[in-house]
DNA sequence: GAGTTTGAAACT
DNA sequence: CAGTTTCAAACTC
């Protein structure tokens, strides 16, 4: 029926797509399944006879409607699926069309293997090396360890990373579908989990060629049901990334209730990777959408257009895409075109001369993503063949500043430093500001010189922008808002500072902190920051402005312009986090993980776990 | 398209 | 830590 196996491959994928509201269920089910122990030579052979028998069209569009409804009682059931509840023939159609779909992700894992550049490939490059090269142990052994014990580090590295390129843009609709919890709701990571099974069970590619490739293939479809992210998280379709998205990335609106209850079509923009390939693609959600709420932007083509991507900046509300569109009118000519190519071609490019696309000058590398073609960057090493020279130098880049790989920008509910935990994707975002802020001198914040301006977020307390005029206006904060402000209220910058001070000392806070502060290296943490009251906090990183320094030194409140403020230092970020938070409850979580490295540790990470852990305790 | 300006990143 | 240099994007002509 299918001849060779690549058409029986790509018709395979080809239902697949047609298939979509099945395959959150059937992935997953299929993910259990093979964790359970099914061969993958007997599922396949399975899946290829049954395949051969049946009338594929009749047997999708069928299963795609009960597959559907059931997984709209599912999402409604609070993502927990009980297989008993499904019906024999649903599951049993399950079986069929999740093999089918199975089979057709492997096998294009091959071919997508070649060429595409992918998003997150130092990320995974590193998760890959980390997780597999350096371990020979089972397949299910090792993704169980290292979920439990590495994978939170790697994830939030991939998090951060994912958020970099999602940025402000990233899409909401991913938090909805969020039937990863259908199979593994025992941990945010379980998704992962169930990636790596699915993966190991059918392929021996390593995982970062293989993560994502259904989509390359079910994005191409211009259809889609939104289950089509169930159905890669379940089974780990997804990029890594993209789970992490899912669990909350800067401004992802991450109300997932309104996204179950949606009915309407909305866009739904995937951000895929496979190993070095990435694409993403621009789908319509035709049925069972989560409908994206206020931060979807097409980030990039769709594959379909270009299957090379470059960097991109998803979950852009609609009202900035709006802007966007009236601000390309205005444009001129060259910026026009710039704009034309990153529209396009579905990304920005570089044009590096001389850093050889190795140092942050370089969007790209900054981005975490390898040049492509399309860059104009010359002597450029920021391609997969230096993939050892690229994550060597990531890792001193990041040795020297932890978070310059973290997203620039951050939402002030859900702070995108790489500790985010499964509770942080249920806040809804309010409004995002820069992380470190802008140094502007004379562009006054309005124009893209300004990284807040750019970022299409106001200015914020941790900015020193002199004369800002920023027409994203400031954003909100907690009552210290912008250091101009406190230059104008000097009395009330007293008042949050000294209830910011109260609320440190509240005994809820401070009990989470020991144990946490000993994470950090002692060096990053003078002890005059540590203890300024003496007691041990954990603060999050931040960059938000010295309130308590401030106070003390109102001459410094305005023109703090050294580029070492702007750096990211964890020990004045702790300092000024905790000073910054009056509630002093910001999330304990943050501070565990900032003892973390935001790229996967070479070695693995012990700590990750008990980290973890204690975060929960300090939550409590 | 060339040249200038700008501010982040990197360096000293 | 602060000042300087380098860099590439943004911008102007």
């Amino acid at each position: 029926m299918f001849g060779s196996p690549e058409n029986e491959a790509v018709l395979l994928s080809d239902q697949a797509e047609k298939n979509l509201p099945l395959s959150s269920l059937e992935m997953s089910q299929a993910a259990i399944n093979q964790r359970d122990g099914k061969k993958t030579e007997e599922l396949s052979r399975f899946i290829f006879e049954k395949v051969k028998e049946s009338d594929v069209n009749a047997c999708l569009v069928s299963r795609a409607q009960n597959c559907g409804e059931n997984a709209a009682k599912l999402h409604r059931a609070g993502c927990q699926y009980d297989e008993k509840n499904a019906s024999s023939q649903s599951r049993e159609d399950s079986n069929e069309c999740k093999q089918r779909v199975q089979k057709g992700f492997v096998k294009e894992g091959g071919q997508n293997e070649r060429g595409i550049r992918r998003h997150l490939q130092f990320e995974a490059a590193k998760a890959y090396k980390f997780t597999i090269l350096g371990n020979s142990e089972s397949p299910n052994s090792l993704t169980h360890d290292a979920t439990n014990s590495r994978s939170p580090s790697i994830l939030t590295n991939l998090k951060s990373l994912a958020s970099s390129h999602f940025d402000n843009r990233a899409s909401s609709s991913l938090q909805d579908v969020s039937c990863d919890t259908l199979q593994f709701p025992s941990s945010p990571y379980e998704s992962f989990t169930s990636a790596q099974i699915g993966v190991n069970s059918t392929t021996s590619a390593p995982i970062h060629s293989v993560i994502g490739l259904h989509l390359n293939r079910i994005s191409r479809s211009t259809s889609l049901s939104s289950d089509i992210f169930s159905s890669k998280k379940s089974i780990g379709y997804l990029s890594m990334p993209e789970q992490m998205l899912e669990h909350g990335s800067n401004n992802i609106a991450t109300n997932s209730s309104s996204i179950l209850t949606s009915a309407v079509s909305g866009k739904i923009y995937v951000h895929v990777a496979s190993g070095q390939q990435e694409s993403q693609a621009v789908t319509e959600a035709n049925s069972f959408t989560f409908h994206s709420t206020d931060t979807m932007k097409p980030p990039c083509h769709s594959m379909l257009v270009d299957q090379e991507t470059a960097p991109c900046e998803v979950g852009m509300s609609a009202s900035q895409e709006t802007d966007e569109v009236e601000e390309l009118n205005q444009l001129s000519p060259k910026r026009k075109r710039r704009r034309d190519a990153y529209m396009s071609e579905g990304c920005k490019r570089c044009n590096c001369r001389r850093s050889k696309c190795l140092k942050l000058y370089c969007e790209c590398f900054a981005a975490g993503v390898y040049c492509v073609d399309s860059c104009a960057c010359v002597n450029c090493y920021n391609k997969p063949e230096f993939e050892d020279t690229v994550l060597d130098i990531r890792q001193q880049i990041e040795a020297r500043n932890p978070l310059a790989f973290t997203p620039k920008v951050v939402d002030n509910a859900i702070d995108s430093s790489p500790n985010f935990t499964e509770e942080q994707d249920l806040t809804t975002p309010s409004s995002a500001r820069h992380k470190r802020g802008c140094n502007c001198k004379k562009s006054k914040c309005l124009k893209r010189y300004c990284e807040c301006f750019q970022a299409k977020v106001g200015c914020s307390s941790a900015c020193r922008c002199e004369g800002c005029k920023n027409t994203f206006g400031v954003t909100p904060e907690p009552v210290y808002n912008r250091a101009k402000k406190w230059e104008a209220h000097p009395a009330e910058k007293l008042d949050n500072v000294k209830g910011a001070i109260a609320c440190i000392k509240a005994p809820a806070f401070s009990s989470a902190s020991s144990s946490n502060s000993a994470k950090i290296p002692q060096a990053q943490l003078p002890s005059s920051q540590l203890q300024p009251s003496g007691a041990h906090y954990d603060i999050p990183y931040d960059d938000t402005p010295e309130i308590l320094e401030e106070t003390s030194n109102p001459t410094k409140v305005v023109r703090a312009s050294s580029p070492n403020q702007k750096r990211v230092s964890p020990p004045q970020s702790r300092s000024r986090l905790r000073e910054r938070s009056p509630t002093g409850l910001r999330s304990g979580r943050k501070f565990i993980l900032q003892a973390m490295p935001s790229f996967p540790p070479l070695t693995p990470h012990r700590n990750s776990k008990e980290g973890t852990n204690e975060i929960e305790n300090d939550d409590k």
